[in-house]
DNA sequence: ATACCTGCAAACCTTTTGCCACTAT
DNA sequence: ATAGTGGCAAAAGGTTTGCAGGTAT
């Protein structure tokens, strides 16, 4: 039942995704992605982009630039902190650690933008996940489905 | 045709969602809250509950965690940098400064945690759209729906 | 009175999946 | 041979919205 990868292959449509995604520094989204390769591939599928795109970052060649679960989490406090985002049961924790207001200063003098804020989230295992991860696959364990049980526990108070 | 808000009225329902959101620490998601609220008010909607999130959230009066368009974006250069995104058009750029990478360590020993990555992002308004940017609405600027055309301008390349 | 709000349900929209034929290894 | 893949279309799942009756101001 468990569809776990062994190798990858190496297919045309992957080869011309990444190669789209490489080609541009747009940050493109999937769809963006899937209307330039259908100009190479006419008869390529929205699915398969996904499918790709979710390969190629599990693997490491791309980047997911999203907040990795697909729903919101909403934050009673307005002031600015930082997060922690446990990447194996969901968990999300403030950071203790003071808001480096000049970080913003100085990407406004790097780029001439103005910002009005950053965020930063720190990825990772939390305490708890970090004492059950024993094992270390050598496949990007990406590819594998979380239990939703766990995913729901950072759900609870 | 536009709705615009002219003043925020008080509700029972709203009322309560600032306290759920405010009572835990656990950033929750709007399904929580939605729970939650429901144990007070059972009668209450799912989208009554995202309704009052969203003028939480432009209000200031609580932080919305994700990555603000519903899409996510991929990005071909899989080292890790930061990202600058405009909060008027939707354009995300690469920012050229250096990865601090001694952030993760930090994190560890605060929080005795596994950091393997963080993300930065900074929000503002790019060059172009700053220079437009002559007026400044009193009423909080994220109640009026973005044109879709602009949204759109971000995806080209 | 008159906007604003709510509940309900349908609509939306991005992303995921099942199925089956195909293909790289 | 055989597991990984692709195309297609349906399904999923979070979020938004239209409507019509309520409700603060």
């Amino acid at each position: 039942m468990e569809k776990v990868q062994g190798f990858i292959r190496k297919t045309k449509q992957r080869e011309v995704i990444l190669r789209v995604l490489r080609g541009t520094k747009s940050h493109p989204t999937a769809d963006w992605v899937y209307q330039e390769v259908r100009k190479e591939l006419p008869n390529i599928s929205l699915g398969t982009v996904y499918r790709n795109l979710k390969i190629l970052t599990a693997s490491g060649e791309a980047l997911e630039l999203s907040y990795g679960s697909s729903y919101s989490r909403f934050d009673g406090t307005p002031e600015n902190h930082y997060h922690f985002v446990c990447q194996r049961c969901g968990r999300v924790e403030d950071v203790p650690m003071p808001v480096d207001e000049s970080l913003d200063r100085a990407v406004e003098q790097l780029m001439g933008v103005k910002v009005r804020q950053h965020r930063l989230e720190f990825y990772g295992l939390c305490e708890q996940c970090a004492a059950e991860q024993i094992e270390r696959p050598e496949r990007p364990m990406a590819l594998r489905r979380q239990p939703v049980e766990e995913r729901d526990q950072a759900y609870a108070h």
